[in-house]
DNA sequence: CGGACCTTTGAAGACATTCAAGGCCTGTGG
DNA sequence: CCACAGGCCTTGAATGTCTTCAAAGGTCCG
């Protein structure tokens, strides 16, 4: 299956990532988040809803997922919520609230979780410590830069299922970096966030996955999914705009 | 009028940006490209069409326009071009390069376009040249990280006609930055290029600019665009889903 | 057990796309 | 210089995907 090729964690290299699905987030492998642990502060588990930071938050560092799962999300002028990343285990967020020293959005737990905080400053020095690459921090902010661009290619020029497929095949591989079931696994968020996130309502949403498991791709319950036929997935990805 | 706020150039801070509109990519005042001009390369001017980098390439160098306007556009896997940025006058790009040391988007001039190319090494220390604050090149990351989401918010969650006002309304305030005129001013990209940045097609952009002009909004002919009434614009994007 | 929330499904409606055609401008070549 | 081919832009009509409106089933949790 192609989407199971090997796919190298994506601290400085990243070219496994596929053009066709949402890209993987950069991330860390697990021997090197043992190395985060000797820097960085880390409190204590996050409940669910519960804010990393806030938009409008000072900027203070920078944060890595340990385990469970997290939205970022912008509050456009109405007020309205727009989530714009999702971010799984080993991956890095917090990127928008360098340019103006407050964050842009804001960063909530899906479910239990822990993450890492690095203090900006000491950013750079971690890496140094982690690869013998310079500008550790420029890679890990234009890989976001990359991957934003990814969802807008995504939201500009694709469809109800092929949205879905994309971030069902790149939960998969983020998942598979990290050494889980890229096949079974649980949809940290809700319907709604992931409408939300797509472009588009729940109720597209449900009918898409419905759709995928009447073909056979999928099985859903609930929140818990198996991809059945990843190429298939891929599949919806590629084809341009030819439906059943 | 709200959108003739003040706005500071968006080297460093760039509050005054308004969210509902895209947002004004970071760029240099005109006594800070005269810096530039020091330390930068600066080659002939470019044709229409003609390419600064495309994807694939080997990283080197970020650019900032000088004059003209550049767009820049991802491959998707299936070869289908998709416009990710329009970059105006002062503004620059380039940073996804930086993730693999190769660039991920081609760029390319839509008019007769002059670029400054600034070797990415330079870049920290002319930063420190022009201001006294530090990692300047992370701020730029972030505030087109920051853009990049923006974009996200608006290929989410509005119709075309709140996409488009956006794009004009974008438009001008980056143009206003560059001490031009702000609401007459002629695009420099096609009706196509359009489309393929809000993900819309050549048709309902035409016909979301004829239906502007009929209600008195602008004034379009061809590539010439004259504003008239912004706020009447700067409401179609607040309006969540209301028409007429 | 009850209520709130999430999810699913159906049906009607709306916005955007697709298909189609005509006008306009540009540039090239006779 | 004019003719003509090819883009690009605009407009109309029909189609379709997605949304909106509506309702019901399911799950979690107090």
């Amino acid at each position: 299956m192609k989407h199971m090729e090997t796919i190298f964690a994506c601290p400085i290299s990243c070219r496994n990532c596929r053009m066709s699905s949402l890209c993987i987030p950069m991330s860390l492998r697990s021997d090197e988040l043992y190395k985060l642990d000797q820097i960085i502060l880390r409190g204590k588990p996050l409940q669910v809803r519960q804010s990393i930071f806030r938009a409008g938050d000072p900027f203070t560092s920078i944060y890595a997922v340990r385990s469970g799962s997290v939205k970022a999300f912008r509050l456009d002028d109405d007020g309205r919520e727009q989530v714009v990343a999702f971010y799984l285990p080993g991956e890095i967020f917090g990127w928008d609230g360098l340019a103006d020293n407050n964050y842009q959005n804001t960063a909530v737990a899906l479910e239990t979780t822990s993450v890492c905080e690095i203090p900006f400053e000491q950013l750079d020095h971690l890496a140094s410590s982690i690869t013998s690459n310079q500008n550790y921090t420029t890679k890990l902010m234009s890989r976001e830069i990359i991957n934003g661009q990814r969802l807008i290619a995504l939201l500009a020029g694709n469809s109800a299922h092929q949205r879905l497929a994309s971030l069902l095949i790149s939960l998969s591989d983020r998942l598979a970096l990290q050494k889980l079931s890229s096949t079974g696994f649980r949809l940290p968020m809700s319907r709604g966030d992931i409408s939300n996130y797509l472009g588009l309502t729940v109720e597209t949403v449900s009918r898409t996955f419905s759709y995928f498991q009447k073909m056979g791709y999928l099985r859903v319950n609930k929140k818990e999914v198996e991809l059945l036929n990843l190429d298939a997935l891929q599949e919806v990805i590629a084809d341009s705009d030819v439906f059943a």
